[in-house]
DNA sequence: TAAAATAGTTTGAGAATCAAACTATTTTAG
DNA sequence: CTAAAATAGTTTGATTCTCAAACTATTTTA
């Protein structure tokens, strides 16, 4: 093993230390900033809650529940208190009486777009001063960890 | 705006959304990874637990409590249970016997190391093809994260 | 050396989650 | 057609997680 490959080596150790502690402060960042604005009764799960929705507009509640891997006992409580709090609205499909539809409100979206942009301005940060191609690296960085969350989850 | 800067704004919201769901998905696999291997009676929180005392040896109890931002009481509650499954020893400083020192047994170092292993496989498909300076980049990249974090929390 | 401060544990209450039972509706099989 | 099976979402009861406050043991301070 020569220099080079050794720098590397603490490179990826490095990369692995930060990745364990950056998420749980970014979730921690997010909860408190949001609470400093006007959606004080927002906690960060029924954040995260509320960007899967507006992400996926109009999915069932089943949907919904499999996408975040919660039971929909749990879902259907964590929607009555995001309804109660004027975020989301249930629609009852007409085609099928069964199944209810999830989406925002005014409030809700508004709550969203504020989310999201909190988010682009972390990815602004952490590429900051970066060209085109350095981008694109990063984005290949993230494929490939998809890539690895497919492989071990099908396999 | 030219069609350079669109692409870029479409790489930025790319990497954005694909944030989001790719630390809960990887909070997933390694439970299930863990529950598969000799350690089933580990949950992923107290997976993180064991990763935290793992890295940072004979921390006192107050100190692991504000790293992972739990209260005192919650700690003690999951350090009776790593405890009672023979994952970490409390040892009580001797210099100062109100003070309880956190490390793990031989047990909780093999846990440990797979888990970091883990994260080490994850680390490396993730910059898989890539050379030298581009994981440079990437590193500069949780650097600017870590910074803005800093910044948010401190303002 | 008595009072204050500190580290960790215990306690009691509240919140979050799950699986299973349940209700309402739609689909399927005879 | 219609009775049975399947499906979507809700309710229920139990369990687990977490916190803040009270508490115990120990050390520091005045």
């Amino acid at each position: 093993m020569n220099a080079t490959s050794n720098e590397i080596k603490a490179d990826y150790n490095f990369i692995s230390d930060a990745l364990v502690d950056i998420y749980d402060q970014i979730m921690r960042i997010e909860e408190s900033e949001i609470r400093k604005s006007r959606f004080k009764d927002i906690t960060a799960k029924e954040l995260h809650l509320v960007h899967t929705i507006g992400l996926h507009d109009l999915k069932t509640t089943s949907e919904v529940a499999r996408i975040l891997r919660l039971s929909k006992g749990t879902l259907t409580a964590n929607l009555n208190n995001l309804e109660r709090k004027g975020y989301i609205t249930r629609i009852t499909n007409q085609q099928d009486r069964r199944i209810i539809n999830l989406t925002l409100t005014s409030k809700g979206r508004l709550l969203y777009r504020a989310h999201y942009a909190f988010h682009r301005k972390l990815v602004e940060q952490c590429l900051k001063g970066f060209d085109g191609p350095a981008i694109k690296k990063m984005k290949q960085a993230l494929i490939n960890v998809e890539d690895f969350i497919g492989e071990v989850s099908t396999k």
